[in-house]
DNA sequence: TAGACGTGGGC
DNA sequence: TGCCCAAGTCT
């Protein structure tokens, strides 16, 4: 593996930081998040724009901001309400971790948002790159902030052939960066990397001719920015077969249930639903059987009256979705519900969940 | 280290 | 349609 003061040999440093700064500061985009450095805001604008798109985050960052303008309003909120807040972003623990931190720095450092490396890297949900990316843009601090559109802007104009998938190659930039970052501007030289790769260099057609640092690019130079990065592939999703109910009572409510607080889509709301294994019994059967011990109840089911197919990034879920009917009473537990049409509405469900609903009312 | 962890959009 | 992606983190 090459050093960095390799990589960075015979390149124009303090012009590279010129070019890329000036014209982040005329072509930045105008974002919600942007309107001021408040530490808070900053915090959860990155955590919401992890693996997200700008344009999706928007509408949830503003709905967001709304409801906890402060630290405090967040640190106090009812955990429910956050993740309704957060419904349909998906990454779930990306909310519950903020809230979790949040707390944190409400506690420990009196409601003020640390500003050293290692304070801030140990509040949960906080990475690396987080770390980077607050103590940068709200505090001005010349630390890395590497991402994914950092990786491939810096691969190109650098020519970097490390593969960007694997864990280890982000050390290799974020000592790169050490090397480049800009000490007067920090905040607006790791912002314009970015905003450079979501605008500009981007992943498959690169826009070289309107690129400001195109001087600067040896993959360009070389023609070979199609090349770069380079970036295994991952395993496709494994599939799993879902059976789920959509179980009324005589007034119409409907029973819901809250998913466990670990693992796949953690305290999130859905409906009865188990993981089929065909080699036990009909799926029919497995389902009225779980929702009758596990519930302490009793169900008439109906066939299936639809099939949703949901992908994750990591799972695919097939789910036969069945009608049925309450025929008895619920265990009294916190993580079962039998809810109205309309109070369905204030909680938080999964995407999957909100597909079933969907056709449900079709039929109904 | 590699897998878990979501979703909607682009081509 | 199917695949890849988008401002990563945790275990």
């Amino acid at each position: 593996m090459k050093q960095s003061k390799d990589i960075v040999k015979d390149f124009q440093i303090e012009q590279f930081q010129h070019d890329l700064i000036s014209w982040f500061e005329t072509e930045q985009r105008i974002l919600p998040w942007r309107q001021d450095q408040d530490p808070y805001k900053v915090w959860v604008s990155e955590i919401m724009l992890q693996q997200t798109r700008v344009d999706t985050v928007i509408p949830y960052f503003n709905n967001f901001i709304e409801k906890f303008p402060t630290i405090v309003d967040l640190a106090y909120a009812p955990e429910d309400d956050v993740l309704k807040a957060w419904e349909g972003l998906g990454y779930y623990s990306r909310a519950r971790n903020l809230q979790a931190a949040v707390r944190e720095v409400h506690e420990q450092y009196g409601g003020k948002v640390p500003h050293t490396p290692d304070e801030i890297s140990k509040l949960k949900g906080v990475g690396p790159y987080t770390t980077g990316a607050i103590l940068s843009i709200a505090y001005g601090v010349p630390q890395p902030a590497v991402d994914g559109n950092v990786m491939r802007v810096l691969s190109r104009i650098l020519s970097i052939w490390d593969d960007i998938a694997k864990p280890k190659t982000r050390k290799v930039f974020e000592e790169v960066v050490h090397e480049i970052i800009s000490k007067d501007s920090p905040s607006f030289f790791n912002q314009g990397l970015m905003e450079l790769g979501a605008i500009v260099c981007t992943p498959t057609s690169p826009s070289c001719l309107l690129c400001p640092v195109r001087e600067h690019c040896r993959a360009f130079e070389q023609g070979v920015q199609q090349e770069l990065p380079v970036k295994s592939k991952k395993k496709p999703p494994r599939a799993v077969q879902i059976a789920a109910a959509v179980v009324t009572d005589e007034q119409g409510n409907f029973l819901i249930h809250k998913r466990p607080n670990k693992g796949l889509l953690a305290n999130l709301w859905e409906f009865p639903n188990v993981e089929v294994d065909l080699t036990i019994g009909t799926e029919q059967t497995q389902l009225t059987s779980f929702v009758e011990a596990d519930y302490d109840t009793e169900v008439v089911l109906d066939p299936p009256f639809t099939v949703i197919q949901h992908v994750f990034s990591h799972i695919v879920w097939n789910i036969n979705v069945y009608k049925g009917v309450l025929t008895g009473n619920i265990a009294n537990r916190d993580d079962l519900k039998l809810v109205s049409v309309k109070e369905i509405e204030e909680y938080a469900f999964p995407v999957s969940h909100q597909k079933i609903l969907k056709e449900y009312h079709k039929i109904t």
